[in-house]
DNA sequence: TATGAATGAGCTTTCATTCAT
DNA sequence: CATGAATGAAAGCTCATTCAT
């Protein structure tokens, strides 16, 4: 079964040329990107920016008008089109994939979402760094994506349902468990970036336990 | 079964009579606890914490010498004494208290640990912003709490995989997974501080699911 | 005998206009100048200085980083540059010049060191401060200049020491004395800026003390 | 020919006895005086000196009452009282003192103020420095001192003028070529204040150089 | 008399932002 | 479009001085 995961980065590049962001201006989203990342919004000096990107001080502002800007032109494709987008992406690749039994389908959904972290880390780091300090965004994300979520993913679940391969419970909760179970196994990667983390064992591992929890006796 | 839970704030409280802090200290500290977790560190100015206080900007710097020293006054006791001790502590209970079996055992842990990081909520949203900033504290803590969970759990443990109603698995796995989903369920809403969050219910919930992954077929 | 006595202010000048300094950084290091010789480097406020230049208190940091990198700014080229290269000129002028007898010698250099001092007071004055309060300078540059002075002085002097016209004592010893009584005269002078100083009448008060003490019997 | 040199530590314990200072009042005076001198007045904070004293910040404030009050307290002495009646004491012990000829009477002149210059450094070099940057005190010293001198000293080198033994020139002048080259050699000596300087041989060197200068042919 | 917590004005420095070139 | 010098508000911090105890 191919997978092939959607990179934030590509995704970005595509993104700057239908804007047609000059290149200098992408140097300097570039540049953002790594600091933000690096030692946080706050702690990155619009000057440090200019530095990294080798562009003068007033470029910075040219395009992206204030610091802010600069952190809602990497954070918002990332909330508006990007993560819905992925999501829609993964409940079709979900939808065309014909799974044998919940089993094959939980280790797909765990293995690609653990694989989609770990290749963003950068941008999921800014990402939740600015959701503990600005919870509206963790707001807006969990109603747009339980939304989006909840009227593709029941019709999913109904199957292993039927079949009596997936407990009878309500699929928010389901969803709530699996990816608590997720993101207790990720945060500490992602925010302790230098680890790798053995995304194939640690999907075997997941998945062990939430079978046992999930498969009705 | 009665359970005294430890409450961070009283732990506070009497390490400023320790330490014997002044009432203007005690209330600067105060001040920085809820600006620190309303705004984060960053975006909240000493000369905010000086007019919440209720006091100059030079008393700001009297006792605790810098803005980050005010920090560290916030979270040392967290990282150094409280912590530790709590964990101590919540050994201890639960060595004395006999449960009858690894339900109520579940039980009694997963409502502990929620109330306790539910009471202690602006400590906790600072402690996990600055571990995102600051990954070396995360780095220590897992550590040190990694060697005191183990010695004292095996043990624990080990009377309820002999009596079949806890599956053979090492230790730190099992400790892993329940925090992870304890952490999976909290973590929204610490960070969300309006909403309450019904404890009760919640542990329900959590350890109806975790029971059935955690108990040997 | 011409004499063309080099002024710091126009070595200075120069300078900026080497390091391309715009006209606002130039109006800051006048500034600096004028007020560090005036009140003294710590009672000097960067808001004093950015008044005085008809700058922002940001401009003054633009370009000099610190109030420290002010005082380098002034202090430098007087150390690594100004002084040695005078030092040097004033060499071979002294070899270029032939004259007649030591007391001729004695007068134009007498003359032509008190005449630079005094054209260069405020620089002086700031130096001779920050050499007080931190005497690390006055040791470097002793021995810089003593290593410069050495090696060309001794044959200079061995002309009028062979015509018996100077007394046989090692030239360090001649030149200690020389500008120890040409400090003298001056210090007061410097520090008291008011008041003017005849160099002319000084200079023939000097070398008629000087020459009796120097001149074999 | 036994020379009682004055220290001015020991003068100033007299004052302080005669002040009625309290124990802590004359460690906070002698914590001043250190660090005043190794630091300068304004790099040496009142906590500083309150510390160094082993006395609180508010002791620093009874009896001096402000902080340049405590610098007047170590400077007043100095110019007030100290330095004419050193004058004043140096004058008699000159007048008492039969000297066989100028030359044994300017070795001891030479020879005595030196020694006190190098018993009394830190406060010398705290007079220095705030001589530098303010140089009405040295104005009025020079004044004071100099009525002083110019009464006393005339009746003294005339005896030494009708005997041929010096040159026939005002007294101030001979005063000032003299106290130039001690000068001269002396202040690298205090501003350095690690390197001793050899009292003797000095005297020496200078005396054999300003004989030959002030003594007529 | 001695203490030291409290004060607040003032200091140096940073930084997002603007604008003439 | 890009530049970088200039800006000025605001930040963290220091320090001489006061005053209730």
């Amino acid at each position: 079964m191919a997978q092939e995961h959607t990179n934030v980065e590509t995704l970005f590049a595509n993104n700057m040329k239908t804007t047609s962001l000059s290149t200098k201006q992408q140097s300097v989203l570039q540049a953002s990107l790594t600091l933000f990342a690096q030692k946080g919004y706050e702690n990155t000096s619009t000057a440090d920016i200019a530095k990294l990107a080798h562009v003068s001080e007033g470029t910075v502002f040219k395009h992206f008008k204030t610091k802010d800007g600069l952190l809602q032109a990497i954070l918002q494709p990332f909330i508006q089109d990007i993560f819905p987008k992925v999501a829609g992406e993964f409940l079709v690749s979900l939808t065309n994939n014909t799974f044998d039994d919940f089993s094959s389908f939980l280790r797909f959904v765990v293995h690609d979402r653990m694989t989609y972290a770990m290749d963003n880390r950068q941008e999921m780091k800014i990402f939740i760094t600015e959701m503990v300090k600005n919870p509206t965004i963790l707001k807006n994300l969990t109603s747009e994506l339980g939304a989006l979520l909840q009227n593709g993913v029941d019709s999913l679940f109904d199957v292993y349902k039927q079949r009596g391969q997936l407990v009878d419970w309500d699929a928010m909760r389901i969803i709530r468990i699996v990816s608590g179970v997720i993101v207790g196994y990720l945060i500490p990667n992602i925010i302790m970036s230098d680890k790798p983390l053995d995304v194939d064992q640690t999907t075997t591992e997941v998945c062990e336990f939430l079978l046992e929890g999930l498969q009705p006796r």
